[in-house]
RNA sequence: GCGGAAAUAGCUCAGUUGGUAGAGCACGACCUUGCCAAGGUCGGGGUCGCGAGUUCGAGUCUCGUUUUCCGCUCCA
């Protein structure tokens, strides 16, 4: 199979076994969303509980919190969202591109300026040290009959920019005949706004903009939280504050499965420090944030960094890890040195001093923040295409199993009685779900041939199943067939708890960190 | 958003020139079997994505629409 092909095959894979549905699908589903069934679920928990106890539990200077959807507006002008997305789009039907329909006006416009200043120097070349500049501008017929033209056109621009007008927009591109670069064609769509904010509004103020925005991003929570955190958990720079939660992007194209979707989960941690110590953590924590990763075990070599040469508007220095999914290494986190720009922003506007004084030194400052910035459906995603594997085994079958990491596997341990007709294998198999229940998660399944049951169970990656046969009844021991290797261990009943603990539960994973 | 392709049972798919919707797997019951997807019998499950149109008659032809995939585009 194509990486393509394997890819389409895990998209199926995970809807016939319950991982990931699309969303509202009796009603033919809804683009790019997705919600997570009962194994996709226990999943994602598990990668979030990885992610949780690393950061929260493992540092001492590192907090989580929850903080809300719903976020005052300013929030989101204090964070540069509001001002930054809001561009007016446009396409051309014939070259397929998109432009700004802002920047198409402002092109020419600005057009029109080197045609009268290049009348104005045809007039300088012609009448030479007699030239009066202020005169020849406004008398000359061609420099005027421009000059009306680029104020109307401005003036038109103008108001529609402020009225939000994008029908405006079109008219003046089609009233100037603005054409494609590429195609030269005036076959455009209608203007549209993408804003990447979903709003909504509360109804109870009754005011007119009452409009609120889902967040795009958890860390405005952390951010706005920031002073009562600080004061209430005694924190002293430097420390973090770490938080899990949805975020909505309305991406103009929201493609590749959960990949990128527009109602998505995040995991954040912003780190506040001392300015002009930024690079320092910012080179700590990409080393931490990649020994997390590869310490799941999936295979140092696909991972990688990618540093930003192009920095956002809010950051000093960036990079991303990069996964190597199935349509190539793209983006898994992101971390980046955000300054103070997020603090000082929220304290202008909100006019609340958000300054640290730094008992040892005696100065006062707005701290710097490091954040590190996971999408834990991303992280899913990674998990279950680096363990999608259609094995060949001899005889020419094959089997489908996944090779989940043990300590986020959904199931860890599959309890099968060999006959599911001879009541003293199926009340000793109960005797062991009663050991097992209360620390790991597990399947009972008594129906079908112990071999199907084996595969039942490698489709869904359970790291290990136990078997009780008939030798149990004599010796209190039971088989552990481990899923990657097929392999069976004879284990004491009595030991079996222990064991299966150890090599499933995230105790060990954090252990190596 | 633009262009191309696709949509039939839970899954993978077949369905002839337009003429009574099928298979395998899966699912349920029973029989047989018992360590890596065994066999048999019986059974449940589909307004053929949705909506119009053409036609005596549409899974099949036409148009629209929704969703998915691929390419472009976008992605603090």
């Amino acid at each position: 199979m194509t990486q393509e092909e394997t890819f389409k095959a895990l998209v199926a894979h995970c809807k016939e076994y319950g991982f990931i549905f699309p969303s509202s699908e009796i009603y033919d589903g809804l683009a790019a969303v997705y919600d997570y069934g009962q194994l996709g679920a226990e999943l994602k928990n598990n990668i979030k509980r990885y992610w949780w106890l690393a950061m929260t539990r493992l540092n001492e200077n590192i907090v989580g919190i929850d903080s809300c959807v719903f976020m005052h507006p300013k929030t989101w002008v204090a964070s540069g969202h509001v001002a930054a997305f809001n561009d007016p789009l446009i396409d051309n039907r014939d070259s397929k591109k998109r432009y700004r329909a802002d920047n198409l006006i402002e092109e020419y416009l600005q057009k029109i300026e080197e045609k009268i200043e290049k009348e104005v120097a045809k007039g300088r070349k012609r009448f030479g040290e007699s030239f009066d500049e202020a005169k020849f501008r406004e008398t000359n017929p061609n420099i005027l009959r421009e000059k009306a033209k680029y104020d109307e056109v401005h003036q038109r621009y103008l108001n529609a920019e402020n009225n939000n007008d994008l029908a405006e927009y079109k008219q003046i591109i089609l009233d100037c005949g603005i054409t494609d670069p590429i195609s030269g064609t005036r076959n455009w769509t209608d203007v549209r706004q993408f804003n990447l904010m979903f709003s909504t509004q509360v109804s109870n103020t009754g005011a007119s903009d009452d409009k609120i925005y889902l967040r795009p991003e958890t860390a405005q929570g952390i951010f706005v939280e920031y002073l009562n955190v600080q004061k209430t958990s005694r924190m002293k720079i430097p420390f973090g504050i770490a938080q899990i939660g949805k975020a909505f992007r309305n991406e103009i194209v929201a493609r590749q499965f959960i990949f990128r979707m527009r109602e998505f989960e995040q995991m954040e941690m912003e780190f506040f420090c001392k300015p002009g110590t930024e690079m320092e953590w910012f080179a700590k924590w990409k080393e931490n944030r990649m020994k997390w990763h590869v310490n799941l075990g999936m295979g140092a070599e696909n991972y990688r960094f990618h540093d930003h040469e192009k920095l956002a508007h809010y950051a000093n220095a960036a990079t991303d890890i990069e996964f190597n999914f199935p349509f190539g290494f793209k983006e898994l986190e992101g971390i980046h040195s955000r300054t103070d720009f997020d603090l000082g922003n929220h304290q202008r506007l909100s006019g609340k001093k958000i300054q640290y004084f730094d008992p040892e030194t005696g100065e006062t400052y707005v701290p710097y923040c490091v954040e590190t910035s996971i999408g834990v459906d991303r992280m899913v995603l990674a998990v279950l295409s680096h363990a999608y594997e259609v094995q060949p085994l001899e005889g020419g079958e094959s089997r489908v199993v996944l090779h989940i990491p043990a300590p986020v596997a959904p199931v860890k341990v599959a309890v099968l009685p060999l006959l599911k007709t001879d009541e003293r294998l199926t009340s000793k198999a109960q005797e062991i779900v009663d050991i097992l229940k209360y620390d790991v998660a597990y399947q009972y399944d008594e129906k079908d041939s112990i071999g199907r049951r084996y595969r039942r169970q490698d489709a869904i990656g359970t790291p290990f199943c136990v078997t009780i046969d008939h030798e149990t009844l004599e010796d209190n021991c039971v088989t552990i067939r481990d899923r990657d290797t097929m392999e069976q261990v004879r284990v004491p009943i009595a030991e079996i708890h222990d064991r299966l603990v150890k090599a499933t539960s995230l105790t060990n994973l954090l252990r190596n960190l």
